[in-house]
DNA sequence: TTGTAGGCGTTATCAT
DNA sequence: ATGATAACGCCTACAA
């Protein structure tokens, strides 16, 4: 039976009031007295109810976090810094995933509002349209990371997506690349998306080199679909010399139909990276990518709530810009003039996860 | 503004009590009435206090996940597993993590035991011995996931590891392979390693192979410590034949340190892994492994504390196991006999995360 | 079918 | 320093 704390008063032989404050430390209880109601507390094994608190405290410390894919190492990272966070400012951290359905998420959203969370981090694929309006009206406090949008009005964690997109596109042409592949994703009104296409065209146009439709295409963040994509460039016969790949998992997912054809990277084709997850690492080669600071990030969205006066949003100045990197590794180099094209396309079996 | 039962009692001039039963649907209200009800409540956007509810029901939907590292997609998988059971449920998930840390594996526990969660899953990296005592004196129920001990009295679920290994260990003795390098975790009490450990030795026995425990390592499931143990094995100039690790980070680590090397995999030398995460696919070569299933592995979890009385636990019967099954893939071949040693040990930086 | 009222376990505001 | 007691928002007998 579980004892509360009238139970506790009784052992103790004090009014409940006495026994809050000793588990408060509210106000000043006579030691002894304070010593005769800890006795009763473990000798009766009390906890407090945490729903009666939150109750009566009308205050519900815990943070809502709302994720797309719990198997992803990319949210992995993040959900690990906001935890970390969550634990300093004893927040509670609830998880929810929606495997980017978009009822789910609009019905969780309503979930949490009514669990009235002192505040929801989203991390997120993509950013739908109706789930942005939806998002705009909630009454909790809502942080999106590592996502924008032009309608969006709530805070925002993100890197300069732009920056690290024109940053990244430069840096192979300053390799001799003329012919790069992007692969870029959520179509939408993701500016995420967006914002890194910007980057990579302005860079080439920057460069006077031309943006050829051919060489851009939409992946879903899987690997599976970069593979498809890069396995069409060698149906083509037509392979661009380097590859930007926006997510980590997609450069390997490239990587590895252009190894499964006796391409070599990077001697043949370069390909580079975005986020610079674990994988990025263990892999061989290991990736040329730009790295995110997943962790901060996370814990970034934690303070944004904790300290929301401080950071003063207004529609505005609603998102907090993180520091960026490109770090060089080994599956990125020189342009190779002569590559060599494979004798004929092969058939491929498609990749799947048993 | 959030408003209550009540105002939305007074917005549908009824009493709460109506309004309590259109909402939980508990009793037959009058079509008219409830749809005031229903318009009240949408006008003044009305959402039902969760603590509250929780507190008069004397129930507390959610279940707390203890964990040892959140980025790490072993755990992401099985997480994935709990979240999407829970969902059917409605239990809300309530994330830990510890890092491995036994200080805050204690705290968590006693602040899980103080919100009376309705269950707990623990996915630890490792079994200490002082937390085994605890969890066994815990009021509230656990399930332990993946890890098992003679000591621990509460439900859990895994693999049959000492048949998985030993299976393992079979096929690369059928493969030809007699120095098979043995990359183990977990030394204290955690039946983990031991099992794991036990059917390989078995294996071995009984084809009348010797265990050499020049090729027994410790590792800590990091991918640094097995390229170190793969390192010692090249500067020893004593390469086994087929190296068995029981992660496949581990397997990974230990194939990058081949590849660093000049060894091919499997040519040279064979690798295998276990669990089969995600990457184990992405990888190249792809790793053959162990397969097990993480995923179920967390809905199972959550089902053991949602239908308890189902599974009759008793302390004899309070282990579920799942099947496992062998997945042949790219990094293991048959044992070659000539392998080659490379002229001389090189230096090596070591293996770190930017 | 509907309303009244008691109680869930806490915290906090009064008195004392 | 301590003890009554009134909330907190909700559910549910019990009455009407």
């Amino acid at each position: 039976m579980i004892s509360t704390i009238k139970d506790v008063a009784k052992a103790a032989d004090v009014s409940i009031a006495t026994v809050s404050r000793v588990i408060t430390g509210s106000a000043q209880v006579k030691p002894e007295v304070r010593q005769r109601v800890l006795e009763a507390i473990s000798s009766l094994d009390y906890r407090p109810n945490i729903s009666a608190r939150n109750l009566v405290m009308g205050k519900n410390r815990t943070i809502g976090v709302l994720v797309s894919d719990l198997t992803n190492s990319f949210t992995g990272e993040i959900l690990s810094g906001i935890e970390e966070m969550c634990q300093t400012f004893k927040y509670d951290v609830l998880v929810c995933s929606t495997g980017g359905d978009i009822k789910k998420e609009a019905y969780y959203l309503e979930q949490f509002e009514g669990k009235q969370v002192a505040g929801l981090i989203m991390i997120p694929w993509k950013l739908h349209a109706e789930t942005v309006e939806k998002i705009n009206s909630m009454t909790i406090q809502i942080i999106m990371v590592n996502r924008n949008n032009s309608k969006l009005t709530v805070p925002t964690v993100a890197i300069d997506n732009y920056k690290a997109s024109y940053q990244m596109t430069n840096y192979l042409i300053s390799k001799g690349h003329k012919r790069i592949g992007f692969i870029r994703n959520s179509v939408d009104v993701d500016f995420f998306g967006l914002d890194q296409y910007r980057g990579y065209k302005q860079a080439m146009l920057d460069h006077l080199l031309e943006v050829d439709q051919r060489y851009v295409k939409y992946g879903d963040f899987s690997m599976e679909n970069s593979y498809r994509i890069v396995k069409n460039f060698i149906v083509d016969r037509d392979m661009p010399t380097a590859i930007f790949a926006t997510s980590d998992i997609m450069a390997i997912g490239a990587i590895n139909a252009l190894r499964d054809n006796d391409y070599k990277v990077p001697e043949d084709v370069s390909v580079v990276g975005f986020n610079n997850v674990k994988m990025a690492l263990l892999y061989r080669p290991r990736l040329t990518v730009i790295h995110q600071p997943l962790y901060s990030i996370g814990t970034v969205a934690v303070k944004m709530i904790a300290n929301k006066k401080d950071y003063n949003f207004t529609s505005e100045n609603r998102v907090v810009i993180m520091p960026h990197k490109l770090i060089e590794r080994e599956s990125c180099g020189p342009v190779n003039m002569n590559m060599k094209q494979p004798p004929s396309p092969r058939i491929w079996g498609e990749e799947t996860i048993e």
